[in-house]
DNA sequence: ACCCAGGTTGCCTCC
DNA sequence: CGGAGGCAACCTGGG
């Protein structure tokens, strides 16, 4: 294998566990993992390893693509046959969107309509019952080092350099699975284990139980249930490669064709495990339809734009995101930075987000509370920003799920109805009454009355001291006087929501998206009030919801990138969602590959 | 053209 | 405490 994966605690043990499977069907192979980027290092392989065939899963997130069509490219400059297989998605989304007249997928019955052309979902390939030798593995060339200042993960890498300097083979010349430290990532904090083996071992008890895996509605499913979560936590294994989703749909389906033939209660898609094996694939097709548009607003047909804070700087020349952005207003920066690392003051929100930040993993209603209250239903602040954090922080991140998921829950494509809005306090309460989840991952309010817990500033002081904690501040002070201190909240909801709710409600009314040509010269302001919320001010502005054209093109340094450069208060940490030049949105994170600058076109 | 039902997962008040 | 209906009202697809 060449070594471009994310390269998190279950991707390791993913690598791990597929090097034994090896080795238990050949005793001589393993997984073999090279420490150089695919396009620079496979050209160097065909020739000192004489090899005739390349085999590889075909991609269809943006990036993948460009990286697969390079790497075939060169194959077929050296004369290697090049085979692929599609198995990532139930069907091959290229087919989808092609039974789909060539549009992005954008609700289940329409994935439904196109999957039903394309007929049934083909059945996993079995794995191998035994494997040839490895052969030879001459190392006669020169490995290509990386060019410092491009990792996109630098913030997670404490020495980034590292992985390479041992060498193509590894520390040991023996191609071994490249352990975290080696790779230069700060020690993972998540309990959640990766590998086939496990996977199959979570699969089967589920399928098991028969009358969990036959009426799953997913709406039902709690999102303060942890140790054991509510739902299945699959997604890291599809991500990874780890679990087929044709044989986990295959599997589930034949549970309710059980139940239905034995008259027992079954569920049905969109709410049953097999319709979110469709969401899935839904989200897949339509990335697989847009290409890097996908990922951003700007220049995507399928986005709505509306006026948010915090939008993505632009690249004019290749129309793409280039990773920074702009801070229009220095409150929305802050408000930005307390979301991202759970101190916004209010404990549901924030309980969520540092069990992403420590686990890797949250629930899908879990995260769409804080999605809706970092853009439509609170900060009114761009989903990009939000996809940018769900990407580091994630152990299942898959970029068609979480780009189309954001679009979805800012009301910006798939889903509309932005006046369903979701309260920090209310869905809380309503799945977590006691607030034990908020216990778990707020330990500052463990003690805290259950009254006031999902409110707690609303608390007396006298019932603040009895919880050992003073509701004061913004986060940054973390105890005084042996008092804990757990942050105010950072704006009023009801106030905060009723200006996103007007301000969407101008925003569909005015009914940009994000390839129209008021959104690409920046006279989309014209079609805005003053006075609405977001960058509205004046008549012309930016492309793609940008205050401006000036320094829009992400070519320029970093320091004066911001027209309000104002110094807030908030620090950027090491590990804050920070923005990073030159980057596309849509592409795997981690990789090797993006340790490299792309060669400019 | 128009109406209407449906859309995985809202919140609040009233009975 | 649980369910129904109001709230204000989005889009798509079918008839
Ligand atoms: C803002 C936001 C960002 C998200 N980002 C990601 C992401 O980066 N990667 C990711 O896999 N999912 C993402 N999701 C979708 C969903 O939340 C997760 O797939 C799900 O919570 C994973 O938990 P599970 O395996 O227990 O799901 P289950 O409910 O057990 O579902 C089984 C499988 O179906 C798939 N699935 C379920 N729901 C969805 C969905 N809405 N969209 C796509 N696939 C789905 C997953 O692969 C999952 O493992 C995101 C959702 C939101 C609202």
């Amino acid at each position: 294998m060449v070594l471009g994966q994310p390269l998190r605690i279950p991707c390791e043990d993913s690598m791990n566990d597929v090097s034994k499977s090896i080795t238990k069907l050949n005793h001589k192979s393993k997984m073999f993992v090279l420490r150089e980027r695919a396009v620079s290092l496979l050209p160097k392989l065909f020739n000192a390893w004489r090899i005739t065939h390349l085999v590889f899963e075909k991609d269809t997130d943006a990036y993948g693509r460009e990286r697969d069509n390079e790497v075939m490219a060169l194959a077929k400059k050296a004369g290697v046959e090049v085979i692929t297989k599609s198995g990532r998605t139930l069907w091959d989304s290229d087919d989808v969107v092609k039974a789909h007249g060539g549009k992005p997928t954008m609700s289940i019955s329409q994935l439904q309509a196109a999957g039903a052309k394309l007929g049934e979902i083909a059945a996993p390939i079995e794995a191998p019952k035994s494997l040839p030798d490895p052969g030879e593995m001459s190392l006669d060339f020169e490995q290509t080092q990386p060019e410092p200042k491009s990792d996109i993960n630098e913030h997670f890498r404490e020495d980034r350099e590292k992985t390479y300097s041992f060498g193509i083979a590894g520390p040991n010349g023996d191609f071994s699975v490249p352990p975290l430290e080696e790779l230069g990532m700060k020690p993972a904090t998540t309990p959640h284990r990766g590998g086939e083996t496990i996977a199959l071992e979570m699969l089967d008890e589920i399928l098991a139980d028969e009358e969990y895996t036959g009426t799953f509605e997913k709406p039902k499913t709690s999102p303060a249930a942890f140790e054991p979560q509510s739902t299945c936590l699959t997604s890291p294994y599809l991500h990874f490669g780890a679990l087929s989703c044709r044989y986990f749909y295959h599997k589930a389906d034949e549970v309710v064709q059980k139940r239905r033939k034995a008259k027992k209660s079954v569920s049905e898609p969109p709410t049953s495990l097999t319709g979110q094996l469709l969401f899935r694939d839904m989200y897949f097709a339509a990335q697989a339809a847009l290409g890097f548009s996908f990922g951003q607003t700007y220049n995507n047909p399928n986005c709505r734009f509306i006026p948010w804070h915090l939008p993505s700087k632009i690249d004019l020349n290749t129309k793409l995101v280039t990773g920074d952005y702009e801070i229009d207003d220095e409150e929305k920066e802050i408000w930005f930075q307390r979301w991202a690392h759970g101190k916004t003051g209010f404990p549901w929100i924030d309980a969520i987000m540092r069990q992403l930040r420590y686990e890797g993993w949250i629930h899908h209603l879990a995260r769409h509370s804080v999605a809706c209250f970092l853009t439509r239903g609170g900060c009114y602040i761009s989903w990009e920003r939000g996809a940018e954090v769900f990407e580091d922080l994630l152990i299942d991140h898959e970029a068609a799920s979480n780009i189309g998921n954001w679009q979805w829950l800012s009301c910006t494509a798939f889903f509309s109805q932005f006046y369903r809005c979701y309260s920090p306090v209310a869905f809380g309460k309503k799945w977590d009454p006691d607030g034990g989840f908020i216990r778990k991952f707020v330990p500052e309010l463990k003690d805290m009355d259950k009254k006031y817990i999902f409110e707690p500033h609303k608390a007396p002081i006298s019932d603040q001291k009895k919880a050992g904690v003073l509701i004061k501040g913004d986060g940054e002070e973390a105890e005084r006087n042996g008092l804990k201190l757990y942050p105010m909240p950072i704006f009023d909801f009801p106030t905060q929501r009723d200006i996103c709710l007007q301000g969407m409600k101008s925003a569909y009314s005015v009914g940009l998206h994000g390839n129209d040509q008021k959104v690409l010269d920046g006279t989309w302001k014209e079609a805005f009030d003053d006075n609405g919320e977001g960058p509205t001010e004046g008549r012309k502005g930016g492309p793609g919801g940008l205050t401006t054209f000036e320094e829009a093109d992400g070519a320029e340094e970093a320091s004066h990138g911001h027209p309000t450069p104002k110094k807030g208060n908030v620090e950027r940490s090491s590990d804050s969602p920070k923005s990073t030049r030159g980057r596309k949105r849509e592409h795997s994170q981690s990789t090797l590959d993006a340790s490299f600058k792309k060669k400019a076109k």
